[in-house]
DNA sequence: ATGGCCTTGTTACAAGGA
């Protein structure tokens, strides 16, 4: 089973990009983010082109900014928008909570799509605003089976120093803070594990590059997108990598794709069998 | 030393991103 996550910042500017890399990688499970529609702009935008691939469709969207969503070939059940108790920003006049979470039951594990919230700089009120949104995430993993979650998405924190191109680039700014990175490792002490350093320890490992002076041509970026995964497909891990291809060329997005491969379950239940789409979507489509 | 871009909505900028 393979599990991808990618902030697409925008699916419907990014569709050019997002249906062949869909054909091309062929993932069973896909965590999107920052889709910036409304429930009936995605569907109305992409939910023909998903159904094409064989992919069940959840998404949680307010319209112009967030939005998230799970696409499935391995079942999608009992979906979740939102996190229980998510706080809202009120500072800023909100009265609904912003559409950043969304979570379903796909192939035997419990998938949650994360946006995380920026938080702006540590001075703002963005930045509680994002500490807080982060306990109610850690508080709904925890109440619910660590070991069969996968939560991944934009995290918007860099776990450590090594995760950004030049630390003191970064002085006096989000997403290196220490009670970011505390919530972090409360998220993760709920029996999450980082599956890409776990694998790649002392690599160089960015997902997010700055569209501005040429900072993924350089490799300046940082690794703010992650899959935090339970024992379960922790385990089952064969591969896991940052699709730098879907990042280059015309039109990207800022965000690469993460990609996780698990092998099948050693007892054998590989999760619920999906019976293909009635017309199946051919391997590479035409052009 | 600083900033460089992109997307949205709306119609020359403002907001947001990280």
């Amino acid at each position: 089973m393979r599990l991808a996550t990618w902030n697409v910042n925008s699916a419907k500017s990014r569709l050019p990009r997002l249906l062949p890399w869909l054909d091309q990688r062929a993932p069973d499970v896909v965590c999107l983010q920052e889709t910036k529609l409304s429930d009936d702009d995605f569907a109305a935008t992409l939910g023909t082109a998903l159904a094409e691939r064989g992919y069940a469709v959840a998404h949680h969207g307010q319209g112009r900014w967030n939005g998230v969503a799970l696409l499935s070939r391995v079942g999608l059940d009992d979906v979740v928008r939102g996190l229980p108790g998510e706080p809202v920003f009120t500072d800023g006049g909100l009265t609904e909570p912003d559409a950043r979470a969304i979570t379903a039951t796909c192939g035997g594990l419990r998938v949650t799509s994360v946006y995380v919230p920026n938080g702006r700089e540590p001075a703002d009120p963005h930045y509680p605003f994002k500490l807080r949104w982060l306990a109610a995430l850690r508080d709904m993993v925890a109440a619910g089976d660590p070991a069969t979650a996968v939560v991944a998405g934009d995290m918007n924190i860099a776990p450590t120093d090594d995760d950004v191109w030049n630390r003191p680039a970064f002085e006096g700014s989000t997403h290196v803070t220490p009670d970011e990175r505390a919530a972090l490792t409360a998220l993760g002490a709920t029996g999450l594990r980082d599956v890409m350093r776990e694998r790649w320890p002392d690599e160089r490992v960015f997902t997010y590059w700055d569209y501005r002076a040429g900072r993924f041509h350089q490799d300046q970026g940082m690794r703010i997108d992650l899959v935090l995964a339970g024992d379960v497909p922790a385990d089952r891990r064969a591969a896991v990598w940052v699709d730098r291809a879907a990042r280059k060329g015309k039109s990207p997005s800022d965000h690469a794709p993460v990609l996780l491969d698990l092998d099948d379950a050693p007892d054998g239940d590989a999760g619920p069998v999906v019976p293909p789409p009635s017309s199946p979507a051919p391997l590479v489509r035409k052009a």
